[in-house]
DNA sequence: TACTCCTTTGCATTCGAATGCAAAAATGCT
DNA sequence: AGCATTTTTGCATTCGAATGCAAAGGAGTA
């Protein structure tokens, strides 16, 4: 076939204004170059920025472009050099509404440098191995997991050298790159403050233990609650989400002996449940009866009716560099990792008052 | 170039396990031919559904493409294919909750028939339009639009044959693809309610103006009000999100002589927010002393500090039915369109009483 | 005008999988 | 076994854009 020269549609004599999108067949750079009258490389280099184009040929070809409605094929671009700009993006489902706001924010960032979010929803360890899979073969130039990731599954991942970043979370035995929120410091002077204001007895509402921030976080409240109080703490597992917060309470409650006067929530949706249960329930004034302090910060944790004492991510921060860091992998592979940590940011409501 | 016969990188003499994905390298279908020792349609046949191979030639493809770790490139698929197998997600920003959960339903039933969510948070026409050209060129197999999409836009779409699936919105005078909810009987049911209670004044917490829901729930409630009460229906304006129902209710509260007893929201975000002004701010009891009632019933409109009357949308089967539609219209184009008209569900909250 | 040197352009090939068509193999039937 | 039929397989081409390389064009100098 002689090059340059593609099967046209209908034999079009005139060759002015050659059928555009005729029953949605979409322009091609061959279109546009046959009707600027230039090759079809041309063409392709117009739409690549800093390649060498004169002044003259950018606006031919532009014009017909124009006319055309002519936009560059992603896909076949994907093809030949060999990235997609799609990023894959994991968060979980709908029990934690934290995850909606980081995606949020990483769609937007993502956006701002060209990149495209295909997103995952993976709610266990499972469903992760076909994402992975899924993610392979769409050939995304990186994958910023929010959620759920297994070793083996990033093992298999690096082996494919996928730019890999996790968002607040991470294994501690592994070389990663990873974006996270240490709340140490906003920790202890919670803690302090509440036994500032004379809580002795304190409860922990935690999450899943699998969980690598909830066990940080654990261990940090544990940490400082046995330093200021010395008393052992009482414990809940709840999965995250609105209820579990709710449930765990009851747990915690009903168990018996001495109630405790402050209660800390591995996360906000854990506590809105919790505070709910409290007032609502059990007829316990928050924060007069009880404190209630947590972590992450989400929106709705500042509404009037919870407006928790809570250690806030700086999401926006932390997406923006997610994705710069996505970025700089798949441009240097070969790098050595990279932990970029934030601190929190202790926001106080009104969920807290002194021991009863 | 004599076909099948692909340059490979170092010249191996042994032909038997080659290097599979030295550095990332990724195995294509010629490698596992080769490794087979079968052509490359015959692997290309092996992972499409329904070709015609046989049960030996399977089984050897099948060994080989596992031992390369082969998946078939969807970027090269979808080059040939014309499909990409990616549909266009769009939903607003941050103000709302409601788009969470349409936006994770959505990708949940894209992903059981095998397509991948591209997500795009769009907050105004503007924005849209850079979508439109992104989705253009990133050949989706369809756009749901949960958002803003101008009429322009819209057209662009069409003419491109690009199903495009309205969720909750739509253009009262063109022909498109819709999934929509509709609360008539419920507001009918839940005004008459109301008036039973003792209700006579009433107020009306609307979004802006430009959405069609809005108008849709406005044009609804405005007619059922009148019919019952006869009075004029007080109205604010927000847009959407929590604050502005707040800031909405002290407007109406605030605007002089007689106070209405009963207040509908337009979406839930803004009756929390309206519900919490009341109680935290102005000091009123809900529901003794204001009733509230709203629309969409998300998640957290059913907090126990909230437990709002609201008109819930049956969400997972409109994501079903819009994932539906897009597949439909992509496989036939030029099939007449289709609207579908989901009843609401009245979710009997305990944010209303009788008037006082 | 003749000759560099630099910029711009076109040619040909490439990415990886799918598919129409024809050849080959397997199957059934007499 | 011989032949017709069906099923499998391979060949060659295609999708649309990017890019290394060489050819053509243009600017600058002597």
């Amino acid at each position: 076939m002689v090059s340059n020269q593609r099967k046209k549609n209908p034999p079009d004599g005139d060759g002015q204004n050659v059928v555009p999108l005729i029953k949605g067949r979409r322009a091609t750079s061959y279109d546009v170059a046959r009707l600027a009258g230039v090759s079809q490389s041309a063409v392709s280099r117009c739409f690549k920025q800093g390649a060498s184009v004169s002044q003259k040929m950018r606006e031919r070809v532009m014009k017909a472009a124009e006319e055309l409605e002519y936009k560059p094929n992603a896909i076949a671009r994907g093809l030949i050099t060999q990235r997609s700009n799609l990023v894959a993006v994991l968060v979980s489902g709908r029990l934690n509404l934290y995850y909606p706001e980081v995606l949020f924010r990483l769609t937007e960032e993502l956006s701002n440098v060209g990149l495209r979010a295909l997103l995952f929803t993976v709610d266990s360890e499972d469903e992760a191995g076909a994402v992975v899979e899924q993610a392979w073969q769409f050939q995304v130039d990186g994958l910023i997991s929010a959620s759920h990731l297994s070793r083996d599954q990033y093992e298999i991942l690096e082996k494919r050298k996928i730019p890999v970043v996790f968002f607040n979370r991470y294994f501690t035995d592994l070389p990663q790159d990873v974006v996270y929120c240490d709340p140490a410091a906003q920790v202890e002077e919670i803690v302090d403050r509440l036994k500032t204001l004379g809580h002795k007895k304190f409860a922990l509402i935690k999450g899943p233990d699998f969980n690598m921030v909830n066990r940080e976080r654990c261990a940090l409240v544990r940490k400082q609650v046995e330093s200021v109080s010395g008393s052992n703490l009482i414990e809940a597992e709840g999965d995250f989400s609105y209820a579990s917060g709710a449930a765990a309470l009851q747990d915690i409650m009903s168990a018996g002996s001495d109630r405790p006067t402050a209660i800390v929530c591995i996360n906000d949706m854990m506590a809105m449940g919790c505070m709910d249960e409290a007032r609502q329930v059990l007829g316990l004034k928050v924060p007069d009866e009880l404190s209630i302090v947590s972590f992450d910060g989400i929106g709705m944790s500042q509404f009037a009716s919870y407006e928790l004492t809570t250690i806030r991510q700086p999401i926006g921060r932390m997406c923006k560099a997610a994705v710069n860091m996505v970025r700089a992998r798949a441009s240097a592979p070969d790098q050595s990792n990279e932990k970029r940590v934030f601190e929190g940011a202790l926001i106080e409501g009104g969920s807290i008052a002194a021991a009863p």
